[in-house]
DNA sequence: TCCCACTTTCTTTTT
DNA sequence: GAAAGTGGGA
């Protein structure tokens, strides 16, 4: 440990210094984005600490990112090395569930539960509405699983659901609800949701449970607490009761998950919640240019639900924003690449300095194309997930089962995988007479030839794959995880499939397969942990914003959701194009608005030296090229602060006039033509130059227009409406 | 029971 | 522009 505290004082600002030394009772800090948070926390972890108010394994500190908790421990181990061991630190679902591995038990779960993700989830549901007969047809079974889950996070039981439901939707879904919580505990498992509610269960059905853990944590500490939803607030809250030292950080023009159930109001009425709360304010940034605070707030300034403050920087103005228009995502992925290259050579950059940011995944393509032509190095953050890949899924049902065989989702995906003779026939016999002698799937699979209607050659097939389960489950104490997981894909011939295709698909399969056996090995050797349990559920909450690495020299891509708590000197938010960001959906909504807004300036405070804003005046979205309107957002950018550029293209656009197809690269010129589209409607008679006449039957609107028409000779076809050519009748 | 070809759906954002 | 779902034939 340092001496005598003397870091405090020169380390810290007067208000952070402040706020560091406020140990009892509750705390409000309300930190601006670059204003050292992070800072704040660990020195306040530190100086706890050092006075001798708690042992470390007395303190509980809670952030939402793994990656955000892997670097408080750093830095934490940084001021007081040996204080570390014992610490709470964790996300609140990893936290969470390490607790309801020990106390599971109280509430129906065994220790060795499955986490599901949204996948498994949609399965589950899936399942259930298929049992239930609710036709998946009018009700997508997405929809009904998303209001479950919004129904968890706020904390309403199915019970409550059931009584509340004012339309059809949601009673299917309190149906769904119901069946879907009893399935649930009989397959040992949660999904992310319980994670944060079963905690809060355990504490109300025993309070002697809830007061072990209030005199255990003698001081909580909470990251990003504007992003947490009703259940998070409310095991907090249990948590806090008795002692009432919980210190709260957090910034509500940075709340940007009020999607996944997040809410502001935690953090703007916890000063009612604890009346005798401290409260410090850290307005001082030292990430960003005098420019870049100043644009971004000219843009945040104008939602109405906020605190109202201004962040202040003793940095120099700096350069201007750019603006760029450009022509189309192409272009705009050649600027952005273009703009790397000068600014690389302009100011002694590495490509880890240069991150690019967009509002949604799909956007990375382009980008990614332009940066591999160059032969930029990059990184793309988030995307399709590694542990979400069908492959890897696989492999990890395996693994749950030989866990859990409890999980019959898990089981039912690799009952037939790979293929060994066991159809859907076969699965249901076996779970029709599980459920009828209240077996398990599992148990069932060694009684196969005892059930009717399975022919001996299919019960062989049957029982030798149990044998192979039950094999396996026997090796866990023997065999290091690795080992038993390579030793199955053997076994199985998972890879052995792949490796005799030779299609470019097949062999990036079997290498996720290798890629995965090695983040067993690399995970055996990692301080966590080491047994397959262990294993799973890292990866059940595991992101891959926590696996990025800052310090390999690639230019970092990723969604602005992605970029929140990270600092770049040279950033760039693409795509700024009304309907993408704001994203169109969240547009009539005003509280939606103003959370796009909120996304945008969590973004722009992600710059330190430079800050570039793009936006294409066409963007290609599935098999359409509409023209864009720029973002509002852009239109509330103060001008003082901005340098508006536009692309040659641009330029050249405005003086001519495209015909229409005139050559493949220039795309038609929609502008006046979305006011046609509107004169089609349904029933409606009309020519098409191939199909010859036929009757409009349905419209789709949703992205670009899509036409379903009915054609007197060659019957139903689909037509997107730019390109083909109707004339109506 | 399996395989292939065709159709449909999805696109916000994530622990 | 992928990935899951559907349906018919072997």
């Amino acid at each position: 440990m340092k001496n005598d505290l003397q870091w405090i004082y020169t380390d810290l600002n007067e208000e952070q210094r402040k706020a560091v030394c406020h140990i009892d009772g509750p705390v409000l800090i309300l930190a601006g984005a670059g204003s050292g948070k992070t800072r704040v926390l660990t020195y306040r972890i530190a100086h706890i600490l050092s006075e001798k108010k708690a042992a470390p394994y007395q303190i509980l500190a809670m952030t939402f990112t793994n990656k955000a908790a892997a670097e408080m421990r750093e830095r934490i181990q940084k001021l007081i090395p040996e204080m570390l061991a014992g610490m709470w630190i964790g996300t609140f679902h990893s936290l969470f569930a390490r607790l309801l591995r020990r106390e599971g038990e109280k509430i129906g779960y065994n220790s060795n539960f499955s986490i599901y993700d949204v996948d498994d989830q949609l399965t589950l549901i899936k399942i259930i509405m298929g049992d239930l007969k609710l036709s998946i047809q009018n009700l997508s079974p997405k929809m009904i699983s998303y209001k479950i889950s919004a129904a968890k996070n706020a904390m309403i039981s199915p019970q409550q659901l059931t009584e509340q439901a004012g339309n059809p939707v949601d009673e299917v879904a309190a149906k769904v609800y119901i069946e879907y919580e009893k399935r649930l505990i009989v397959l040992n498992a949660m999904d992310f949701d319980d994670l944060l509610i079963k905690p809060i269960h355990l504490f109300q059905q025993y309070p002697d449970v809830k007061e072990n853990y209030q005199n255990k944590f003698n001081y909580l500490l909470v990251d990003e607490y504007q992003d947490t939803n009703r259940a998070q607030y409310e095991v907090l809250h249990l948590l806090a009761e008795k002692r009432k030292n919980i210190c709260v950080v957090g910034d509500d023009d940075q709340s940007i998950y009020r999607w996944r159930g997040a809410d502001v109001r935690n953090i703007l009425e916890f000063e009612a919640d604890y009346p005798n709360c401290a409260k410090f304010r850290l307005e001082q940034n030292y990430r960003s240019t005098q420019n870049i605070l100043s644009a971004a707030h000219s843009v945040i300034k104008n939602n109405i639900k906020r605190h109202a403050k201004k962040l202040w920087t003793d940095r120099p103005v700096g350069e201007t924003v750019t603006l760029m228009t450009v022509f189309d995502e192409r272009e705009e992925a050649r600027y952005v690449v273009n703009q790397i290259g000068i600014e690389f050579r302009k100011a002694d950059r590495r490509f880890y300095d240069f991150a690019v940011l967009y509002r949604t995944n799909a956007q990375s393509r382009v980008l990614e194309d332009s940066l591999r032509a160059d032969g930029i190095p990059y990184v793309i953050v988030g995307g399709v997930k590694f542990y979400e890949r069908k492959e890897v899924k696989d492999v990890l049902a395996y693994l749950k089962v030989l866990v859990n065989p409890a999980d019959t989702i898990s089981l039912k995906r690799i009952i037939n995988y790979p293929l060994r003779g066991i159809g859907d026939v076969t699965v249901n016999k076996l779970q029709t007479f599980a459920q009828e002698n209240n077996k398990t799937l599992f148990k069932t699979l060694s009684k196969a030839s005892s059930v009717p209607g399975i022919q001996e050659p299919t019960a062989k097939r049957v029982t030798s794959f149990y044998k192979l389960l039950k094999k396996y489950r026997s090796l866990r104490k023997e065999l290091s995880p690795a080992e038993i997981a390579s030793s199955l894909i053997e076994e199985t011939g998972i890879l052995k499939q792949f490796k005799e295709d030779t299609s470019v698909e097949s062999q990036t399969r079997a290498e996720n397969i290798r890629e995965l056996l090695v983040a067993i090995v690399d995970f055996s050797h990692s301080t966590s942990g080491t047994t397959l349990e262990e294993f799973l559920q890292h990866v059940s909450l595991t992101t891959d914003i926590d696996s990025w690495d800052d310090k390999k020299n690639a230019v970092t891509l990723m969604t602005l959701h992605a970029a929140k708590g990270l600092e770049f000197p040279v950033v760039f938010i693409t795509g700024l194009e009304d309907g993408l960001f704001p994203l169109s959906r969240m547009s009539d909504d005003p509280f939606a608005l103003e959370e796009e807004r909120r996304l945008f300036y969590v973004g722009a405070t992600r710059a330190k030296d430079k800050l570039y804003l793009t936006w294409a005046k066409n963007r290609r979205k599935f098999s359409e090229n509409p023209a864009q309107v720029k973002s509002r957002f852009l239109n509330e950018l103060d001008t003082r602060f901005i340098e508006s550029v536009m692309s040659k293209s641009v330029k050249s656009h405005q003086i001519r006039r495209p015909q229409l197809f005139d050559n493949p690269n220039s795309m038609p010129d929609y502008e006046n033509e979305s006011q046609e589209y509107k004169e089609y409607h349904v029933g409606m008679r009309v020519k098409h130059q191939l199909f010859g006449k036929g009757v409009i039957l349905k419209i789709d609107n949703r992205y670009g227009v899509k036409l379903l028409v009915l054609f007197d000779t060659v019957g139903e076809k689909r037509l997107v409406l730019p390109y083909a050519k109707l004339e109506i009748l």
